[in-house]
DNA sequence: TAAGGATGTTAGTAGATACTAACATCCTTA
DNA sequence: TAAGGATGTTAGTATCTACTAACATCCTTA
């Protein structure tokens, strides 16, 4: 369906799009990137906005949440804490390209279609059921909304933190990272004082 | 030294380039929504270039972290954090249209003395210095560095959060998440099988 | 070999954009 | 009132950019 000739286009436009915005590159830009002439780039694709809308399309990536939660869960907060970081983490870095792309571009605010609001939207939806769940069971205490965006935030922290400021990572490794913050997020129902039972972390 | 014209131009253009970015932004445009003729605009400075950077260097504002650690911070963690986070959160406030410029902007990635990196790593520095102190006092288990950079990834993800999808948080407030989060970064001190003594806290 | 499809090349157009020159007008202040 | 500085207006230039037309060339395949 797409050609060898669209495919090299397209790969050009991903990488300079998400480098430099939409107004920032030139179709002759592109087409000297995809080492084609820009007479076949037009060919292929008509005009520049369906070029951008046919490369956003075609590499969206899109998670794997639903079966994460169906399939991965074993009611353990720290272990499936990790697990879910690691998938959304995973996502982002997958979606890297798109996002920076929407960043740079004009209104990357309130475009609920966008992936950059419907990934975590529906994370966020999966996470609260998931607490919810948890906290009936009393592995989890405090406001499952609030706990649920912190998750997120956490995460897309994290991911834009390592994309902006490598530098300030220093070796520190993201799934350390993810380690140290699901630990510190689940060590709370193991405390007595918070309420909770004991997670079923010690059971082995 | 700033005129009043000199003003208008400024903040419009501060306002157009965070929304749009560099390229996708005339001058025609930001003369227009200055109240001033186009020729006023590059009578006072010159090139389009000129104006962003003038404009950049107006409009950011400088963190007052220093005097936070030196002067509030309590030895109590759970408080302490708040704190941090809040004045981080604030700092990210101010500078929220010269952030989304820079994202918005070919290349946010690693340019060191750009406040996106210059400012995190700044309070990266202070944060370690912080939790080294509060590991001595056994306040704190866990690795510093990890500690910090988590600490910073949850703040800028909070801030991009909101920025990017608002109505995910459907009324629940920035504050709370903080509260949320610091009670639970805190917890593990207060956890007798963590090792670490009781924070003031409870001293009261 | 013949044909047809994909690609390259060259030249060009229409519109936008950054920026300039020259002159007119307004406002403040001495 | 006179003068000077700041601003507006108008016209214009050079460059860039998206996009088109026409023709030439290459490659595959029947």
């Amino acid at each position: 369906m797409i050609s060898a000739t669209e495919q090299k286009i397209l790969e050009a436009s991903l990488l300079l799009f998400s480098q430099k915005g939409y107004d920032a590159v030139t179709t002759k830009e592109i087409a000297l990137h995809s080492g084609v002439s820009e007479m076949t780039l037009f060919r292929h694709f008509a005009c520049k906005r369906n070029l951008f809308e046919t490369m956003f399309e075609t590499y969206i990536v899109n998670p794997q949440f639903k079966a994460l939660f169906e399939q991965q869960m074993e009611e353990n907060i720290e272990k499936d804490l990790i697990k879910i970081c690691q998938c959304y983490q995973e996502n982002l870095r997958k979606n890297q390209k798109i996002i920076m792309l929407q960043l740079r571009n004009q209104d990357f605010i309130s475009i609920s279609d966008a992936p950059l609001c419907r990934i975590p939207s529906e994370l966020k939806r999966l996470l609260m059921d998931y607490l919810s769940k948890m906290k009936e069971k009393g592995y989890f205490i405090a406001d499952v909304e609030i706990g649920a965006v912190n998750i997120l935030a956490y995460n897309f922290g994290l991911f834009m933190f390592c994309l902006v400021n490598k530098q300030l990572l220093s070796g520190t490794e993201i799934d350390k990272c993810i380690a140290d913050y699901a630990k510190k997020l689940s060590v709370q129902s193991q405390c007595p004082m918070a309420g909770g039972p004991r997670t079923t972390m010690e059971e082995k």
